[in-house]
DNA sequence: ATTCTGAGCCAC
DNA sequence: AAACGTGGCTCAGAAT
């Protein structure tokens, strides 16, 4: 036993700080009168511990140290081993067992370092790796960094494993240790060839980080990826809790290994001792690999998942690589002017609301429920604009006041006070992250990952208002044009469907939601179209709300909310829809039988599932009175969770198949786009941005129409798109205008 | 001082 | 009893 561990009494401390300098016999008579200071064992001290009021997760803590203590790994700091020990002292001991844990990790990382990892330090050993991988077809590749920012961090090291001969080399460059490495652009030209070799297959996790930093930093295009291991566990299971290379290998690989973080806290790879890195960086390509070769196995097994991965998902990365490189223009003269008007607005209406609800915080709902009730006397549920402001704001100014304080503060705060701050200096741009798999039906999804808690200072591209869309603007001679997929969602639901109504009337061009409202309040079609100033009649504009939501599980309530009617009334409406659609409703009731026989649905032609395990459980029976009864807490979780996957299910195979539409048209106009020396904005769902040149004629928008219309065929359903032009996004013109020589809007 | 959670709200 | 699918960002207030 090492210190003052174990259980029993605690043991004088002759050698505490109190006590130095005092001969041994008095030493020892302090010691004792201490301890009956303390009066106290170590049984008695860690019950006093645990009897106070500890979060979760220092009681967990208490647990540790003190099994630590008793096993003899860890004891008391002799300089304070005088005082009454405390739980400032355990966090303390804590903390040092952490970091002995982390050091024991690294030395087992570096202990069992198999021979085929190699470290290449010299001229002679950076030959034998072109040697090795000139003979290879297929290569793993993964750049070591300061960091995961593309633009400030550095490269400091090239893993790349030679895949058939079984060796794995860690080439580093610019690690701070002393030790001689090989210089960062003598070896980025030597591997230049490699990288650029479209005969070689190349693999990677989370390949868009790799090929974004070798670009940055070395101009390197990585000429054939072929695989990347994380995009593909994103097909294998969108339910994936971590995507982590190492969280995968210890799940997939049976190889226990530890993250990044686990293994080197917050530091950059550079500041990595040669030794440990060699055995860290070598195995990243080792267990890449390992799992590039199981993910093909079962990749294989289902459907056409495989084919669908290799010919959409594969070349979708370099592309979205060159999408988030490319950023966005931002006007940031009229950011400020911007800004500076609506905070003077902001000001204004928070003086009115003010006086009526006195000195609180407007920004908190909780301040603001309070206030607002003493204000109209009356209960509200909450501070929600929809659901709860906006009904009322009829009959109190106060609230009409507020309604525009928020919007204000939300456009300010979240995107024109916010988008110029995240300039980055490299670029003079802003930037966003794409991630083509993203969301679990297989849309992007875009901004910062929220996997991880680092923020890069990104912006998601997919979710700016009409007010923030006017700081993005082409830059000197472009436009900026963005095609959408007019009615994508619906039109896919007429071909998955096949309900006549919906084919017949986009067979006719005309109006969907204007022919379902017809045929269903059974009037003239031009009162269900739109009014004379192009805004939509009230039957067309129910028409959306009915056929969207219920698609996608709305009950009588939600429609009621939505539609502002009541709740027996949205009943019947939605009843009498489905009856009068047996189609829709034979798709929807389809999907949800075979998503409860299998546990999945098909998206695409069975290009990829939408795994609901929960669509499998069987309801459990609540007795009617019993629904309060915290008995059945757990069979309203399991019935809720088997609703929310019934609910899912139909949703996922319109929503996933429009992404895949969206993602294969994408790729054929990156061709047109690189032909005419265009550059990518963004996608946003169902609709594509793009930069072009202002020498953009007729021929090249029928050529983006053929390719948005023609690219992706829907069983039954024509595609369609509209073509918009203007300077600052959404400041437009229609495609057609721009023919006919409309002028395009100034900045 | 930093991290987490919930309310609210932006997009399709 | 909850009641419409997929995301991400900001702020307040609590937890750590």
């Amino acid at each position: 036993m090492t210190g003052n561990s174990g259980t029993g009494h605690m043991r004088l401390n002759v050698r505490s700080p109190a006590l130095k300098g005092l001969n041994k016999g008095e030493g020892l008579r302090r010691a004792v009168e201490q301890k009956m200071l303390h009066n106290e064992t170590f049984d008695e001290a860690w019950a006093r511990l645990f009897a106070m009021k500890n979060s979760p997760t220092d009681e967990r803590r208490l647990m540790v140290v003190k099994q630590a203590m008793e096993e003899g790994r860890i004891g008391r700091d002799p300089d304070r081993a005088s005082r009454r020990f405390s739980k400032a002292e355990v966090k303390d001991l804590y903390a040092i067992l952490e970091e002995q844990a982390r050091l024991g990790r690294l030395q087992e990382l570096r202990d069992n370092k198999p021979n085929n990892y190699v470290m290449i330090t010299d001229e002679e050993g950076l030959t034998e790796v072109v040697d090795a991988l000139r003979k290879e077809s297929v290569i793993v590749f993964d750049v070591e960094t300061t960091g995961v920012d593309v633009h400030s961090d550095i490269v400091v090291g090239h893993v790349l494993s030679a895949t058939e001969k079984d060796v794995h080399y860690y080439i580093p460059t610019d690690h701070k240790e002393a030790s001689p490495q090989l210089d960062r652009e003598y070896v980025a030209n030597i591997l230049r060839p490699i990288y650029e070799d479209a005969s070689k297959g190349f693999i990677a996790h989370n390949a868009k980080f790799d090929l974004q930093m070798l670009y940055n930093n070395f101009g390197i295009t990585v000429a054939n990826l072929m695989w990347d291991t994380q995009e593909a566990m994103r097909l294998l299971n969108e339910n994936e809790p971590s995507y982590a290379l190492k969280t995968l290998a210890t799940k997939y690989l049976r190889d226990n290994s530890y993250t990044y973080g686990d293994l080197f806290g917050q530091i950059g790879f550079d500041e990595v001792d040669l030794e440990t890195a060699l055995a860290y960086a070598a195995k990243d390509g080792d267990l890449t690999y390992r799992l590039y070769l199981f993910q093909r196995h079962h990749l294989a097994k289902h459907g056409n998942i495989l084919e669908y991965f290799e010919t959409v998902e594969m070349p979708m990365i370099p592309l979205v690589s060159k999408i988030e490189l490319r950023g966005y223009d931002i006007d940031t003269e009229r950011a400020e002017e911007y800004a500076a008007e609506i905070r003077e607005e902001i000001d204004e209406l928070q003086e009115e609301l003010r006086r009526e609800f006195g000195d609180i915080n407007m920004n908190s709902p909780a301040q603001l429920k309070e206030a607002i009730e003493a204000s109209i006397g009356r209960q509200i549920p909450n501070t929600n604009a929809n659901k709860t402001l906006k009904p009322l704001s009829k009959d109190y100014k106060i609230l009409r006041t507020l309604l525009d304080y928020r919007s204000l503060t939300k456009t300010l705060g979240t995107y024109v006070e916010a988008i110029p701050q995240l300039i980055k200096k490299q670029t003079g741009r802003v930037h966003t992250e794409l991630r083509p798999n993203g969301t679990v039906t297989g849309r992007f999804s875009s901004g910062e990952d929220s996997e991880t808690s680092v923020t890069r200072g990104l912006i998601n591209i997919q979710n700016q208002s009409p007010e923030s869309r006017t700081l993005y603007v082409a830059p000197e001679g472009h436009y900026i044009v963005n095609a959408d997929f007019s009615a994508q969602e619906v039109r896919i639901i007429a071909s998955l469907s096949q309900e006549d109504v919906l084919i017949n009337a986009f067979a006719e061009g005309v109006d969907a939601y204007a022919t379902l409202a017809s045929e269903f309040f059974n009037k003239p079609y031009d009162e269900c179209y739109k009014l004379p100033d192009g805004s939509d009649t009230e039957y067309r504009k129910q028409m959306k709300v009915v056929l969207l939501s219920s698609m996608y599980g709305a009950s009588k309530y939600g429609l009621s909310d939505s539609l502002g009617i009541g709740v027996e009334e949205a009943e019947e409406f939605r009843l009498s829809f489905f009856d009068k659609y047996r189609k829709i409703d034979g798709f929807i009731k389809d999907t949800q039988a075979f998503a409860k026989r299998n546990g999945f649905v098909w998206i695409g032609d069975k290009s990829r599932k939408r795994r609901l395990p929960e669509a499998r459980n069987k309801r459990e029976f609540i007795p009617q009175g019993k629904w309060n009864d915290p008995k059945y807490e757990n069979a309203k979780r399991k019935n809720r969770a088997i609703s929310q996957a019934m609910r899912q299910g139909p949703n996922a195979r319109v929503q996933g198949l429009a992404a895949m539409q969206t993602k294969k048209t994408m790729l054929a106009l990156d061709e047109l786009v690189e032909r005419k020396g265009w550059e990518w904005f963004a996608p946003i769902h169902d609709e594509i941005v793009l930069y072009v040149t202002d020498d953009i004629n007729e021929d090249d928008f029928a050529e983006i129409d053929r390719v948005m219309t023609q690219t992706y065929l829907l069983d039954g359903v024509d595609n369609a798109t509209d073509i918009e032009v203007q300077r600052r996004w959404g400041d437009s013109i229609t495609a057609e205008e721009f023919l006919k020589g409309v002028e395009v809007p100034k900045l």
